[in-house]
RNA sequence: UGACCUGUGGUGUAACUGGCAACACGUCUGACUCUGGAUCAGAAGAGUCCUGGUUCGAGCCCAGGCAGGUCAACCA
């Protein structure tokens, strides 16, 4: 059993001292973007809490703002809420309570708390002062109860332009809290909203409607993140005046991921700016851009569940968000061999012409996955990278001389380079030892085993290789431009990688471990004839880290 | 110059509510291996922002500092 966090231990006091006879969370989007990982950090908090104690989660859109929100997002976040494997009890939507909204807002009239101000939102924000000074009172903050209560109802008539006037709450302008001072409650919009069309044209802004949107669901715990806690007072405030159901809030510190950044704004940056190809770019850690990288929804919980909740300030290691797609990945991927970058390897001492079915392993993790058989020919592909003329120490690799194994088929040993008129590399020579076949029980030792694929039997495919967007550790810190931080490798794509014959038929959602190569899944952007694949992560790899610290 | 929040290995979280700091990732060894993967075994790494105080005893309590974050949208 897993330390509890903060909100699990205040969940616990209020079930054991009777409270709550169950808690109720819910998870609010903004129906205006993508969700990202840090939304998932969130999703799993205001779900698995409700899950792991016996409660349930509303999603509810909060969607007070018809300028920006449309019902495309609405379909993308429910998408991704699912994907990561999440169901809600109750959909609900902001706009669904604006009738009653209106009416807390007259209430608040009557109470002598609330009044309509014609300063202009210039005024309001002079009058407001600043952190350090207190603000002053509108000339408007004394009008009567029935001088209000006209206003507002001719402020929802329509009988006002767009910003002549706003209803803000009679709280107390000197307060050390920015938002106690007097906060905006209603502004006119004449904007058709994406549920309620055009019957409104007065919108209350989020703190006079998330507090009592949770009330009004019986919300035991609203969990936000830290920024709205500033916001509090105000939302307790609106509770006690209208003397309903008290959900409290809770904050917790927002995620931050190393070499990515999360915030809307800078996401939406990317997109305009065309760092990245959109929203579901395989390099943007939004849901719809991890699914096409390959992340898988298990991945992704585990990797919540890991970071943990507190209220400090973080930047969790990008490698485990790496480290949980691997964990994942490694039990389930089927294994393929890809060669991404072709040296054509011949076999002297091979026959002309023959071919070997040969049997493989689908994934050693799994024999349940079962085998498949490759063929083996006299001329085959292998990776640039796996030989080398003059070797370094520690490379364990082909060179001149050596023998290393072909994965699943024989140990070969390299006896010639065959070099063009300008001395690069074109093929390698070699012979196979016949006895040394995969499955016999030859007892010959080699240094490494290479992945491979026959020439003949080749099938060219796109491969993508992603790595962080970001250069810098902590782009969202930076001062500079966030163009100037990406990183220039953050995709290299392989137009002509040479794949097994199997990979012709790859589908979609299907995880691939491409051997010594790393993971990947089928791009959308496949074609019969040229299927493409999307590098999730690489495979742990020591060498490659040992040569490029330098 | 204000108010509020936060400060524990490189990173993220713990510490039975006062009993000489644990787990995970990462790092480094070694074993094993037909993936330099996986797996297995082990190690290094913080004395808990600082200074005082209370206490037999403080990461947990108190005081004063320091550092970081948040707040001045008719955004959420």
């Amino acid at each position: 059993m897993s330390a509890k966090n903060f909100l699990e231990e205040i969940i616990e006091a209020d079930l054991k001292s009777g409270k709550y006879q169950r808690i109720v969370t819910r998870f609010p989007p903004e129906p205006n973007g993508y969700l990202h990982i840090g939304h998932a950090k969130s999703i799993h908090l205001n779900f698995g809490l409700a899950d792991k104690y016996g409660g349930i989660t509303n999603l509810r859109f909060d969607d007070t703002n018809p300028t920006t929100e449309e019902t495309e997002y609405v379909e993308s976040i429910k998408r991704d809420i699912r994907w990561l494997g999440y169901e809600w009890e109750n959909e609900f939507y902001a706009s669904d309570y604006f009738e009653k909204l209106y009416e807390f807002a007259e209430r608040l009239i009557r109470k002598g708390l609330a009044y309509v101000d014609h300063s202009s939102s210039e005024e309001i924000a002079a009058m407001k002062g600043t952190p350090t000074t207190p603000g002053m009172e509108s000339p408007y903050r004394n009008r009567t109860v029935e001088e209000n209560l006209e206003l507002f109802r001719k402020m929802r008539a329509g009988v006002f332009p767009e910003g002549a006037c706003v209803l803000r709450a009679k709280i107390d302008m000197a307060s050390p809290n920015m938002h106690m001072r007097d906060p905006v409650m209603y502004r006119i919009k004449y904007e058709s909203h994406h549920r309620t069309g055009n019957t409104w044209c007065i919108y209350p802004m989020y703190d006079f409607a998330h507090g009592q949107c949770d009330s009004l669901e019986g919300i035991t715990h609203s969990i936000c993140t830290m920024e709205f806690e500033v916001h509090r007072p105000l939302y307790e405030w609106f509770i006690e005046k209208l003397e309903i159901f008290p959900s409290r809030q809770y904050e917790f510190a927002r995620l931050n991921l190393s070499y990515t950044v999360l915030s809307k704004r800078k996401l939406l940056q990317l997109v305009q700016e065309g760092h990245v190809s959109g929203w579901d770019d395989p390099r943007m850690p939004t849901l719809a851009g991890l699914r096409r990288r390959g992340y898988t929804p298990e991945a992704i919980r585990e990797f919540c569940e890991r970071i943990g909740v507190a209220r400090r300030d973080n930047l969790v290691d990008v490698g485990l968000l790496e480290f949980c797609i691997r964990e994942d990945l490694n039990r389930r991927a089927l294994r393929r061999m890809v060669v991404l970058s072709p040296l054509k390897l011949i076999l002297t001492n091979y026959p002309e012409g023959q071919v070997e079915w040969l049997p493989v392993e689908n994934n050693p993790e799994d024999p349940a996955a079962g085998t498949r058989e490759i063929p083996f020919s006299r001329e085959l592909f292998i990776e640039q990278e796996d030989f080398m003329e003059e070797p370094p120490k520690g490379f364990l690799r082909l060179a001149p001389g050596r023998t290393v194994r072909l994965k699943s088929a024989y140990v070969i040993r390299c006896d010639d380079v065959v070099k063009d008129d300008r001395g690069n590399i074109i093929a390698i020579k070699a012979s196979y030892f016949p006895e040394t076949r995969s499955g016999s029980d030859s007892t010959v030792k080699v240094k490494s085993t290479l992945h491979w694929v026959s020439a003949a039997h080749a099938v060219p495919v796109r491969v993508m290789l992603y790595d962080r967007l970001f250069k810098v550790e902590n782009p969202a810190a930076s001062e500079e431009p966030l163009g100037s931080l990406i990183n220039p490798n953050s995709l290299l794509v392989v137009e002509r990688a040479m794949a097994e014959p199997d990979l012709r038929t790859a589908s979609l959602g299907v995880h691939y471990q491409f051997l010594r190569k790393g993971y990947f899944v089928l791009d959308p952007s496949s074609t019969p004839d040229l299927p493409v694949f999307n590098r999730t992560v690489t495979l742990k790899d020591h060498w490659a880290a040992k040569t490029s610290e330098h």
